[in-house]
Parts: structure tokens; sequence; C-alpha cells
DNA sequence: CGGAACACTGAGCAACTTGTCCACTCGCGG
DNA sequence: CCGCGAGTGGACAAGTTGCTCAGTGTTCCG
């Protein structure tokens, strides 16, 4: 993780369709250092991915809730956790400190089809209690480029 | 939305290197169509970009909190959360449902180094308190496709 | 019914990019 | 001082892109 590395990581995020040899000229060094750095950083884990990013507000759910669970002592997160993972409307799911306590985002289409997904989520003995918040709005989008650019 | 976008979606989300010509012969229709449709698909929001996935473990920060903010009456969200967009660390921010309240997901380098990140975040005068959760592991990543699917 | 609007096909073309070589240079550590 | 890893710059064939065009089938509306 060099500047030429953070260079690349900025480039990319800021112009993802530009191609390698079109990078090696705006950076000002040879293709073949593009390719093996993006190839490095590929090995390394740091960029795991190029699909496509994807609006769940453009597929029509624009409401997005997070759930707080509290898990039956003696229930298996795992459990739990493979249950949330059959519902397509549980985007990313955790354990966190707290007794037995997971965490869930949800979307939803409208607050009423939120009400369908938590019943939904709720559906598993595993669950002891739930507390819902639902995002108002969103302040800052999901972003990693700051914490790459800070890596100076 | 109809079954070819779902089906293009998938596809670029399974492998998004793959180029227009390549998707086209896989789903057996003309080139011009794949274009189209992610031309369209990317005109009406729903692809919205196609940056590099960076993974913050792999850049050295390994930890992922939730912080729950509790706002000043009187004092603004917006002056709030341009403090934390200032903060490389701050990942996302909310507004959310409760009496003023922002939530934030942030990073750090060690649990450790969480608290100097708090102590940053918590450093304007619009906050009145914060709870903080750790997430202790992640049982479901950040995925989107399951609810692209499951438009049938 | 006729006609317009639309989406898709299949083809062609020039310009460009990719993957893969190679020989050469440079700086660093053993 | 040698070897090693990293970068350079150039070359090549093969493949892809962006663009355009004519033709076809479907749907919708007056």
């Amino acid at each position: 993780m060099d500047v030429l590395d953070r260079k690349v990581i900025d480039l990319f995020a800021a112009e993802p369709r530009i191609g390698v040899l079109e990078a090696s000229r705006r950076l000002g060094v040879a293709r073949g250092t593009v390719q093996a750095r993006l190839d490095k950083l590929a090995d390394s884990g740091v960029i795991t991915g190029w699909g496509p990013d994807l609006s769940t507000e453009a597929l029509g759910y624009p409401v997005t809730a997070f759930l707080t669970l509290e898990i039956r002592q003696g229930a298996g997160h795992e459990t739990v956790a493979a249950h949330l993972a059959q519902i397509p409307e549980v985007l990313e799911a955790f354990t966190i400190t707290g007794a037995g306590d997971m965490w869930a985002r949800v979307v939803a289409r409208s607050n009423a089809d939120l009400q369908r997904v938590i019943d939904q989520v709720l559906r598993h003995d595993g669950i002891d209690r739930s507390t819902t918040v639902i995002a108002l709005a969103t302040q800052i989008p999901f972003r990693v480029l700051p914490l790459v650019t800070s890596l100076a």
C-alpha cells in the first residue's frame, strides 16, 4: 500500500470504466505496472470485487431500517443467521456486543411493508425480542475512499 | 425491470469483468441489447456505479462498530453530519427515528484505536451522548442480489 | 385497420484495448 | 558485487468497443 496503490484505487473509484491502459496514461506509469498493482490489490484482498453497485431505492425499496435482535439463551446465532439469510430484504447482519444480540439491516417497499419484513424476521424461535430503528435520511452514504486517502 | 434485466445484473454481479460481448453470448441475446439494458439500468439509477469494492479489514481496519449519537436539542443534524464526514473512519451515517438521533458506522485499527475514533466523533458540541456497539462477527456480508433475484 | 413507437437482431467497420511476450534499467539487501 | 523484485517501453495477435444501419416483431392508440 504505497502512494501509487492509493492513486490507482482513487482513479478507478472515480472512473471505474476507465481501463488499464488509460489509467496508466493518467498516472504516468507503464501499463504493466497498473496491471500488477491491481492484481496485487486483488490478491491481498483489498479489492474484493468490481460488481455493479445497486440502489435499493431504485429497486423499489426506499425504506431502510435497523433491527436489533435479542437472541434467546441457548439458541445459536448460526440458526438465526441462516434464517435471516433466507430473507432477501435482510441486506446485512452482524453479531454484536451485548448478551446474545444481533443486528440486521433491512429494506422494505414502504413503512407498511416494513411490518411484513419484520414479521418475517421474527418468525424464528431463537429470537426473544427486537427493536426497530428506521433510517430517515442518509447523511453519509457508504464510503471507504476517505480511509484509503488517509493512509497517506 | 424484467427477467432479462435481472439476468444481466446477476451475470455482471457474478463475473463483473465479463464485458458486454461475452455477456450477450451467455444470455443468448444481441450485444446491443445488453448494452441498452445496462445503459437503462444506469439511467434509472438502479446501477449506481462499478467501483472497486474495498475491504476495510484488508486495509488494516478490522474493527467495526456502530455508534448511536444523541443530538442536542437545537443543534442541527447538518453540522454534526459535516463533522462526521470529515472523519475517514466514519463510513456511513444516517438520521434515525428517535428524538434527534443519528447512527454511524465506524471502523478502527483495533479496540484501542476505536477509542481514538470515538473521541474524535464526540468532539462536537451538538452531540449529547453516544452508545457504542461493536460488531463481533459478520453473519451476512452486505448484499443486494437476493433482492434483485426475488423480483421474479 | 393502419400507423407510429419501441425493442431487438445481426451485421459491418474503424479504433482501441487486452493479454502476453521480451530485453533492459534501477535500487536494495545479502 | 551479484541476484532479485519492480518498473519501463515496445511489440504482436486476438479480441472488444462504440457506432451505425436495415430489417423484424410487438404493442398501443386513434
